[in-house]
RNA sequence: GGGCGUUUAGCUCAGUUGGUAGAGCGUUCGCUUCACACGCGAGAGGUCGUAGGUUCGAGUCCUACAACGCCCACCA
């Protein structure tokens, strides 16, 4: 056992046990074990770059339930991994690229992946690497990515599955596209923003008459696709004109008047231009309406051959002030008013997107919403907290088909094949898909599809392509469903929704039992962290400077059901604080407890345990329980809370305390190797308490603790033991500690210096406290720098004496010649107004009849055992005050 | 437009079957007490957002309102 240095250095203990855990193989699960399984599936984070906070919180969460379900001896699975990330990816490829003034159409697909992957390779160590110094206990030995081969093989066999049921189809339709990424994105990818716009009155004159009908709008550059004008059925304003055509200024274009329920009357002038093929309603009325669809803008965001030729090459903004300009000049427009009002903005380049008409595969995940849905409202899988059940069931009941195509080079190529003459064979590979166009009579080629799936579509397998589906694996049939799914409220619906969708269809039973949405990490002030605020806080940063335990701890205390957690730096101090009071109260035991070889409780008819050793252990056992309670229900802050106050309350400010002169005495002493056998116990019970939360510090000091086993990660998790739970114990503790602090109390008030001690009276016709006080006197006078204790069934009347009470123990201070009689009246005035207006309330409640009728028997009996005591209690301070008159 | 969350001590937040408010930080006072000044001991500090209601009893349940925050949404 070599000496531990005073003060705490996490740096230089962090970095020596993560190897060890990892190579010692503790976080792969033993297979043959018939133990109960606990699984989860790591978020995989994107391959973009770095971890943040979010993570680093999610992780920890993950870790604590991971590490306490290892130590309880459950067979154990966190499977690690990161996501390809399709889009942002690609996007920090490309800008890279930007940057070395290249871009991927100069190099080709091909040069392009590969460029993806070597930079996969760079990011994807990055992530590991800081995993690691999270001392996340994952299974590295299973770790995934999105596109290893069997993960593509899960998603390519999933593709064809959904296929063949007919739930994936191709077809053109309306699509959010984005411009600048020149790819479809799906609804979730837009972001709508509150934009300060116009709204535009445009004439548009009736055919063969001098009427003109003015529509509203807040995009004129799609008139120039516009196929008809669209009244609400009923409107009586309007009403004459059924039947009637339209000339379109600027196009010349004669386009029907429609009639269409859509319409609200109230809006604009009431009535609509319709662009069937750049508005989602507009496109739904066309199709109502068997309208022609013009696709007046393109794929680049630029006016296409169909707009006019004026018009046509123009940016669509560009096209905007031009059809402005030229409608006022012609006359045709009314007038302009401002108009704020929400636009579609890709989430990812930023830019408004534009709806068009676009060939794209298509997802119909309504029939699996279903399925997914009822799994929730059976309970199969569980939100906690339970609030974001209705977030995740609106939106299901809501759902609509999901664009899963991309037109992007960096993920999992959709597999289907084009003949020549354009027909569509969707297949596992390309020799299956030609060796089907063959047995069709085919003889031409097949060309591949050169869009890429949706990242979230491989995302969506994760619980189980992880664990090597299609093929049925051992994995499978231990780990899947998992336990529990811990996430982010933010991808719901991109992951958690469709992962509970992809797990019911092709599992037959739910990814996940439980949904555990975390909280977000906020900065000190409660501000979102984000890149373009440069607000954001490195994970690594604040590892290095309180040590990685320190923010482990102050993140899981900070995690509760209602609130963000702010990150302040205080919390990382205090949880700093802490670790180092672990530290060295550890520190004190070892330099004490040298000889002690085996780390079991030991009790002796000799020797019995004392109240203190008694007090400890329900202590520690309420604790283990608790801590048990809360995380089985994710309540963290609780957990972590309690083993605070366990370790720094109970066991370092009382009982290391209190048995100070036993374990510190030297020489021959049987109790006192008693009392070392019985600290380390404790000691070493709370280090496996905490291991979960404070993996490092809590390894570092076990090991030099007495103990079995090589590694306290693999150490059995304390078990309760209830019948060490003991009220009567920690009540007669109680007392012997409130006696302690109300003479602390009496010296601080009256300014006695720390060097001098003093004599006490005690008084009390309680036989049984009599008897504690007696046999914790040694306690009471060490602790409260006590010379003489004198016990008495009643306490003389001493005056010069300052006075306290606790329940029925009267504790009179003589200070001959340092007391103030009024300054120690107005502190016992001070002590009965208090008592007294507890008294109040309690009496008035027991006065009341239908209180003593109607509340829980158990609730009036409490009740009036408080009031007697603070009667008892109030009377002797009464009768202390009487002495100092 | 719909929905959700938050509102408790100076600050950040706990408070799960309704029983009479807690923690950490900060603050005040006193301490180099032989594990720890990242410490020890002792204090001060709150009409629990507002207004009603239910109840013997409300921080906790109900209703309305207010402020702040978030999510969803096809009024051009």
């Amino acid at each position: 056992m070599t000496e531990i240095p005073k003060a705490y250095e996490p740096k230089e203990i962090e970095k020596k046990w993560y190897p060890i855990w990892e190579d010692s193989g503790y976080f792969t699960p033993k297979m043959d074990s018939d133990a109960q399984s606990f699984s989860m599936v790591i978020p995989p984070p994107n391959v973009t770059g770095y971890l943040h906070m979010g993570h680093a919180l999610n992780h920890t969460l993950g870790d604590v339930l991971v590490r306490w379900r290892r130590m309880q001896g459950d067979k154990t699975l966190w499977l690690p991994g990161t996501d390809h990330a399709g889009i942002a990816t690609q996007v920090v490829v490309e800008k890279q690229l930007t940057k070395a003034g290249s871009s991927r159409q100069a190099l080709g697909r091909e040069e392009f992946v590969k460029k993806v992957w070597e930079w996969k390779a760079h990011s994807g160590g990055t992530i590991q690497r800081q995993m690691r110094l999270e001392g996340i206990s994952v299974d590295w030995s299973r770790e995934r990515f999105t596109l290893d081969e069997n993960l593509s093989r899960a998603v390519i066999e999933v593709f064809n599955r959904l296929y063949e049921d007919g739930l994936i189809y191709r077809g053109e339709y309306m699509v959010n596209w984005s411009p600048v990424m020149g790819s479809a994105i799906s609804d979730l990818e837009v972001e709508m923003k509150e934009v300060k716009g116009h709204l535009y009155h445009i004439a548009y004159p009736i055919k063969g008459s001098d009427e003109r009908v003015v529509v509203a709008t807040t995009r004129p550059e799609t008139m120039l696709g516009d196929t008809a004008v669209a009244m609400n059925p009923s409107d009586e304003r309007y009403r004459h004109l059924i039947g009637k055509t339209v000339i379109l200024p600027l196009v010349g274009r004669e386009i029907p008047l429609i009639q269409d329920e859509f319409v609200e009357k109230e809006f604009g002038t009431g009535l609509v231009k319709v662009t069937p093929a750049h508005d989602p309603n507009d496109f739904e009325m066309g199709k109502r309406h068997n309208l022609p669809f013009i696709s007046v803008i393109g794929k680049d965001g630029k006016m296409t051959s169909e707009a006019p030729s004026a018009y046509q090459g123009l940016d669509r903004f560009e096209a905007r002030k031009r059809v402005i300009a030229d409608l006022e000049a012609q006359g045709y427009l009314v007038k302009v008013e401002d108009h704020t009002h929400n636009v579609g903005h890709s989430e990812r380049s930023g830019e408004p997107i534009e709806p068009l008409l676009s060939t794209q595969w298509f997802l119909n995940v309504k029939p699996l919403a279903e399925v997914a849905l009822q799994a929730v409202r059976d309970g199969r899988t569980r939100f906690v907290p339970e609030p974001w059940t209705k977030i995740y069931v609106d939106w299901m009941e809501n759902i609509r088909p999901w664009c899963i195509s991309r037109q992007l080079w960096w993920g999992h190529r959709i597999p289907a094949w084009y003949t020549e003459d354009g027909q569509v064979i969707v297949a596992r590979t390309e020799a299956e898909a030609l060796e089907k166009y063959r047995a069709s009579g085919g003889t031409g080629n097949l060309r591949q599809d050169e869009d890429v799936l949706d990242t979230w579509f491989s995302s969506a397998l994760w619980p189980f392509s992880t664990m090597g589906w299609p093929t049925e694996t051992k994995d499978l049939e231990a780990f899947y469903p998992t336990t529990v799914l811990i996430t982010g409220f933010d991808i719901i619906f991109f992951w958690v929704a469709r992962m509970m969708m992809m797990g019911l269809k092709f599992m037959g039973d739910v990814p996940f039992r439980t949904v555990y949405i975390t909280p977000l990490v906020r900065t000190s002030e409660g501000q979102k962290m984000s890149k373009s605020k440069g607000n954001v806080i490195d994970p690594l940063d604040i590892f290095n400077k309180y040590g990685t335990d320190a923010v482990r701890f102050t993140l899981t205390a900070a995690t509760t059901w209602g609130s963000d957690i702010a990150l302040q730096d205080s919390k990382m101090e205090g949880a700093r604080n802490f670790a180092n009071k672990i530290w060295n109260a550890t520190r004190f035991v070892l330099m004490n407890c040298e000889e002690v070889t085996d780390p079991e409780w030991i009790d002796t008819s000799s020797t019995p345990a004392t109240l203190a050793d008694e007090w400890i252990l329900s202590r520690l056992n309420s604790a283990i329980r608790d801590f048990n309670v809360s995380l089985t229900s994710y309540r963290y802050h609780d957990a972590a809370n309690l083993l605070y106050h366990f370790f720094w309350d109970d066991f370092c400010d009382w009982y290391i305390e209190l048995s100070k002169p036993l374990v510190t005495a030297k020489g021959e002493n049987p109790a006192a190797d008693l009392a070392r056998q019985r600290i380390i116990f404790v000691l070493e019970h709370s280090l496996r308490l905490l291991h979960p939360i404070m993996p490092y510090i809590t390894e570092e000091l076990w090991q030099r603790l007495p103990h079995s086993g090589e590694s306290i990660a693999i150490a059995p998790f304390p078990s309760v033991d209830e019948t060490r739970i003991r009220p009567e114990i920690e009540n007669d503790m109680d007392s012997v500690i409130e006696t302690i602090k109300k003479i602390r109390n009496i010296r601080a008030e009256w300014n006695i210096a720390p060097s001098q001690t003093v004599k006490i009276l005690i008084g009390t016709h309680d036989a049984h406290i009599r008897n504690l006080i007696e046999s914790n006197s040694g306690h009471i006078e060490r602790l409260a720098r006590v010379e003489a204790l004198e016990l008495h069934e009643v306490l003389p009347p001493v005056t010069a004496a300052a006075r306290a009470v606790v329940g029925n123990i009267e504790i009179a201070v003589p200070l001959e010649g340092m007391i103030d009689f009024a300054k120690e009246r107005e502190r016992l005035k001070r002590d009965i107004e208090k008592s007294e207006k507890e008294l109040g309330g309690l009496q008035g409640r027991l006065n009341n009849p239908s209180f003593v009728d109607r509340a829980a028997p158990e609730v009036v009996a409490q009740t009036r055992e408080r009031a007697s005591e603070l009667t008892a209690q109030l009377e002797k301070l009464v009768q202390t005050l009487s002495f100092l008159q």
